[in-house]
DNA sequence: TTGTAAGCGTTATCAA
DNA sequence: TTGATAACGCTTACAA
């Protein structure tokens, strides 16, 4: 590898000019830059980003935190993101943090040692207050992530509506009986809150009554949406319509839910959530709620972006919205 | 951040010592190794890898470079390769090439500035002939992928076998028009030649002509897989069995087929490549070919950690069963 | 067994 | 408009 010493070399200057072109100073002739840019074309110079990260400046590399790479709503969350921050000039540097709390931290740490200039978080494991101190070292972007109180740029979804019009659609539909499934707990505070709220707020408006034993929680994968139409197929008084937490949930019940003969949507409705490429695919297809994820993506970079030029900036939350989408399930 | 200094200054100890307890070299007493260690701790102190990095060190960083992200095939490829990096102390920037050529250079830069120690290439835009002169910045492994003649270690399947015996089962099954899809083109060399390999084989041995109208190239999408389908449709002479290049192209296939009340397997035989979670999910459920994937990974790793520890290391290539997992599609 | 000092490739400061 | 020099944090001869 060629240097800024090789450069100013063969060039006939000193390094100071050469990173001078480099950085786009002013106060460089026309006609130097010209040398200078003559000798780095001819060496096949590239400049050392460790020695620039050493020497403190930015390293046009964002990190990207997400549970899990395979699942692929991250998937295309961080194919979004990748690409944006490509045009952009910088490099993506993804983690997977596999909802394990140290190795969160360990890639926060990135931040600490310059490794990244900033890191867009599309989930948290740690509390808050663990995170928050490493904002003293970066910027750091909540995409699809929301914390009360925190003083960070949040990208978001309204989970809210989503599920609102969703269950609404249900009882459009004349369903009475919709059972509830979730990745995380039917609290008032926590994972999946504000779903949990439009789910309460929807049932409620219509004047139904929520059957605790149509609330699933903790579900996720293809497996669980086996499982949980297992329990219902058990059930003396069964749902006849169950709003999931994912597609894939969606997809488990389908399955299961066709080995026993049971017809969807006749006998049992479902609606997923996340509108992966797999809801076509499923037989019938899947109704499902629809998140923007390609501009989820886009806008954390641009945001994330503009913290770094402008650290001062006033951090906002900005709120994606979010559409049902209407197939055959339902 | 503190860094070594400060160790050096709160442990009353040079520099040097400290180094020598981060980087566990001999010639220390235990005595002044702890003295360091507490230092480190009280202060959370981290090395910071860009001064490593510049002086010349590994990186504990591996690159791999995936086409598109959001394939299932190489995003669990990721996660094995990521997962094993990790448990190795190792990070891993993901680089999407997107099948851009510049694109896959500016990453195989890394390597050149030593970003990264080595770099996993899961795909190859470039000629190897390009590629080829950066191994002399580091190890490079082809994972999934292969070239002639290339002096790198390669991990991969047997192609061939895969598509062997998955158009052997079809023909077990009692079919002799057997259409064809892939992902590149049916040419004896370049892309998927060692499955173009296996379909002719198979054929022949069972001596069945080939009807070059049921080949069909350049085939990936689920949207591919509607087109080839409607195309068939309106054969005069059509397929009995397909044999897809993905579990996408064969999902699509069954769409449309649906759509026009083709039954599968009875009307059009189907199997897919790759096996992923989406295989079950189809109504019927996709015979497919199983790639061990999370195997791959795992390889890949190690091959280049150990290259990394022993540069002389003598390149192999590596190759991974295959096998054909019968459903409800053929 | 420990420490001193040079150097990795940049950029910022200061002086010319 | 240009250049010499110090510094970023670390490792490694070399010396003690």
């Amino acid at each position: 590898m060629s240097t800024i010493s090789d450069v100013a070399k063969l060039s006939g200057l000193s390094k100071t000019t050469v990173s001078r072109v480099i950085n786009n100073h002013p106060y460089v002739s026309k006609e130097k830059k010209e040398q200078v840019l003559k000798a780095m074309e001819e060496l096949g110079y590239t400049p050392n980003p460790s020695a620039r990260r050493l020497r403190g400046q930015l390293t046009t590399t964002l990190g990207v935190i997400v549970p899990r790479i395979v699942n692929p709503f991250f998937s295309y969350l961080v194919n979004s993101i990748e690409q944006t921050a490509y045009h952009k000039g910088y490099q993506v540097l993804i983690c997977q943090s596999n909802e394990d709390k140290e190795k969160e931290l360990a890639f926060l740490n990135l931040l600490k040692t310059k490794q990244v200039d900033g890191i867009i978080m599309t989930a948290i494991e740690n509390d808050w207050n663990i995170i928050q101190p490493f904002t003293d070292y970066g910027p750091i972007v909540l995409c699809n992530e929301y914390v009360n109180h925190a003083d960070v740029p949040i990208i978001r979804l309204d989970q809210y509506k989503g599920t609102y019009i969703g269950v609404k659609h249900l009882i459009e539909k004349g369903h009475q009986k919709i059972a509830y499934c979730t990745g995380g707990l039917f609290d008032e505070q926590g994972k999946d809150k504000d779903r949990n709220y439009g789910y309460q707020k929807a049932l409620k408006e219509a004047g139904i009554v929520i059957n605790p034993k149509w609330i699933f929680v903790n579900q996720h994968t293809i497996e669980d949406g086996k499982q949980v139409m297992k329990q219902i197929l058990e059930m003396d008084d069964r749902p006849t319509a169950v709003f999931t937490g994912s597609d894939e949930i969606a997809g488990g019940m389908m399955i299961e839910a066709k080995g026993h003969s049971l017809r969807v949507p006749d006998d049992i409705a479902i609606i997923g959530f996340d509108d992966q490429p797999l809801a076509e695919m499923l037989d019938p297809k899947l109704t499902t709620i629809r998140q923007p994820v390609d501009q989820m993506g886009e806008k954390s970079v641009e945001v994330i972006i503009e913290m770094l030029h402008n650290p001062e900036m006033k951090t906002e939350t900005y709120e994606m919205s979010i559409e049902l989408v209407v197939r055959e399930s339902t």
